[in-house]
DNA sequence: CTTGGAATGTCAACAACACTGACATATGCT
DNA sequence: AGCATATGTCAGTGTTGTTGACATTCCAAG
């Protein structure tokens, strides 16, 4: 190690940032920070008669129109028990069309109708909200580094879902 | 405005993070990271009786011993119903000791057991190993980044219960 | 000092959403 | 034909949130 200038007196130095007390402070941002997450589309959602999960659905639907039942499963990472009786409603309420593969007329493709987008919108609208705000206040820098950390926290399978979506970008 | 020596032939060029696209990343960058999270702690208490209500309870009892309800109430964000029924299980099995309050009897004190304290170890221990991890990967930018743009996106009350926190390192 | 309101905590009932397990149907593949 | 896959459904259960009703305690205004 050279002899700089500064003091720097163990090598450890740099690993400051792992503390027990750091990681604390990470978990309860965490914490906190999800809730004002979710807290917008939630407000929008008590009004109807639908739930979080509802817009988890409408979400992903929205973002890989024609997704199947079982991909859309491993991206909620729910039971299909779960996530069918999310779908049944949102089919029943026409937000949703379940088309038959045409291939494999095993599977069902997912699409939002033009009701399912303008929910869809709605939601994502408020979400986008604070994000933007959260993202403007803390400025480009720092949002690198939010997702840079947060990719890491997800599971691997999560990792690679992810990544796939992002390049699936419409 | 300055003209610089390089282009930037438009301001909005150093907003092109705020993009609908880059906001959608964010969200669900969220999403996913929540769910790695809070998996390994959701492991641990599938095996005992207790759920993430559990877990949150304990966590901010042992973060400042001897709150009341209705500040751990204001923390979780939840109704003190709801709190309650966590709060009867833990103290029955023995995690949690509420003390009638000396000035005001009608505010109970809440400490973990040496009981509750080890439950609450093995959990953080669990949460801090995955968060450690990414923080190690992302490096130390990344997680000031990180720390900045999830405390811009709390509400304001979270903002400030949260700085209260920090301040009360122990 | 009494009384009424505010704060705090508890009990009961209910809703949302997750889980497991079992089973039915249709389809695809070998 | 026979097995595997994809989906949907029924029934039961657990956790966690909600509202409503109510008891206890404190405090301050009359």
């Amino acid at each position: 190690m050279a002899e700089g200038q500064a003091p720097a007196p163990y090598s450890n130095e740099n690993l400051l940032f792992l503390t027990d007390e750091q990681l604390r402070q990470g978990i309860e941002a965490m914490f906190f920070a999800y809730r004002g997450f979710t807290a917008d589309p939630d407000r929008i959602l008590a009004g109807l008669a639908y739930g979080r999960a509802h817009h988890r659905a409408v979400h992903f639907i929205n973002r890989a129109p024609g997704t199947t039942v079982n991909n859309l499963l491993n991206l909620l990472g729910v039971t299909k028990q779960s996530l069918n009786r999310v779908l049944r409603t949102l089919i029943e309420d026409g937000l949703v069309e379940s088309r038959v593969g045409r291939n494999d007329k095993r599977e069902r493709h997912l699409f939002l109708t033009g009701q399912g987008k303008a929910l869809e919108q709605k939601l994502s609208d408020a979400q986008r909200a604070r994000m933007r705000a959260a993202f403007r206040d803390a400025g480009p820098e720092a949002v690198a580094g939010f997702r840079r950390v947060l990719e890491a926290m997800m599971d691997r399978e999560m990792r690679f879902a992810y990544a796939r979506l992002k390049d699936n970008a419409p």
